[in-house]
DNA sequence: GTTTTCCTTACGGGAAACCGTAAGCGATAG
DNA sequence: CTATCGCTTACGGTTTCCCGTAAGGAAAAC
């Protein structure tokens, strides 16, 4: 079984059934913070003192209030705490569902587990635990179905570069001169014009709209 | 005290920690559904049985699945609800933070109290539920005050056709045809450019691009 | 050294979007 | 009945976008 685990988790609600996931699954030891900060502190804490996490459970997003953090993210919390312990394991228990950032999350961060807060997001967690356990990771069918539909076309840097601008109002006839101020190449007009045709042919779309619409549906952007 | 109470909520993490907070409230009787048509027909049944429910804690959006229902929202059931019991009492508790939609909620549907899930919110809960008791509202201050502020963009029925319909690539020329064709008046492609310049406007965009991906973010469409 | 290939950039014609102005038209008031 | 107002629609000029074609240039092949 698990000797230590951390709960990051800024709602109360979801904290309290973390917990008590843990408990019916036959954790013995666990911590709960409601801070990304508080949880780097005790992980490192922990390390120092000999006694490391064995696993880490996070949510992606954490409110902000009235007290200031230097990590405000569960992906960057991520990041952080592998730095100090690799070996961690990491189950993210959230409510995002966009194929995109769950899938970075896998390939990126090198997570275990995701368990979406959902209907029987319980259920699931347990499920995740028990895998993790085995050394295996955990992601529900469902989900894992949704992933593969959105990859139909793999998004490079660059394209991300040109439909952020895009997004953010940006004239494609201003787009060479903010790429090449930025030392992007290509940053003539044509290549400009030809990527986004050429994305837009691989999708299936016609329009710029089309496609910030579909890059904010899957989480790209 | 409360004597009878039923929770409304898809989210079994959720769920858990509001039978908790009652629990430690001290409701003694409690009942909990996973969906609104269960939901409305425990009210029913319980009125019917001449033991009514005094409150109904509900969530504001459920997750779809394989289990096809009548009524899929939070608002619908509370509006199902109040015709069989007017004088129930309700507690919306949802992640929900745009402040017209919990305008809404207290002004055309009169809810008693709306907790959202955050950082706080099983605290809120109990708050809630005192306020409620004491036959009063409860608003947290921190959402009153984002009501007060919101000056956002309200959307109207028609800007979300327009929208919609560019985000699905649909050409800016050939929307007249399509309002005509649906009967959605004005359908000039003057008025279709105006509206459309008119919330660009409104929010500080100049491209549709732009538009799309606020839509996007704020879940409009 | 020349040719081929691949990629980037430049150019130009036509389509769509943008924007200001004017005309149409129904509702209402005088 | 006429005038005014508010809203919708029509029109035309300008800008931007779209798209095909061709020129430039570097690396690899011959």
């Amino acid at each position: 079984m698990f000797n230590k685990v951390l709960i990051a988790e800024d709602h109360e609600s979801s904290n309290i059934s973390i917990r008590k996931a843990l408990e019916d699954f036959g954790v013995l030891s666990n911590d709960y913070v409601y801070y990304c900060d508080d949880a780097l502190t005790r992980i490192s804490h922990a390390i120092r003192s000999g006694k490391p996490y064995d696993l880490l459970i996070t949510d992606l997003s954490f409110d902000e209030d009235d007290t200031p953090q230097k990590i405000s993210s569960g992906t960057e919390l991520i990041k952080a705490v592998k730095e100090f312990q690799p070996d961690i394991k990491i189950l993210v228990f959230s409510a995002e569902s966009k194929p995109a950032t769950i899938d970075n999350l896998f390939k990126e961060l090198s997570i275990d587990a995701f368990v979406r807060k959902a209907r029987r997001d319980v259920t699931e967690l347990k499920l995740a635990l028990e895998a993790i356990f085995n050394k295996k990771t955990y992601l529900s069918t469902e989900l894992r179905r949704s992933i593969q539909l959105s990859n139909t076309y793999e998004f490079k840097e660059y394209d991300i570069v040109l439909i952020t601008s895009l997004s953010k109002g940006m004239l494609q006839k201003d787009i060479p001169g903010y790429l090449e101020k930025k030392q992007i190449k290509p940053y003539g007009l044509s290549s400009v014009e030809k990527r986004l045709n050429y994305i837009k042919e691989a999708l299936n779309f016609t329009k710029n709209e089309q496609l910030i619409a579909f890059c904010k549906d899957i989480g790209v952007i």
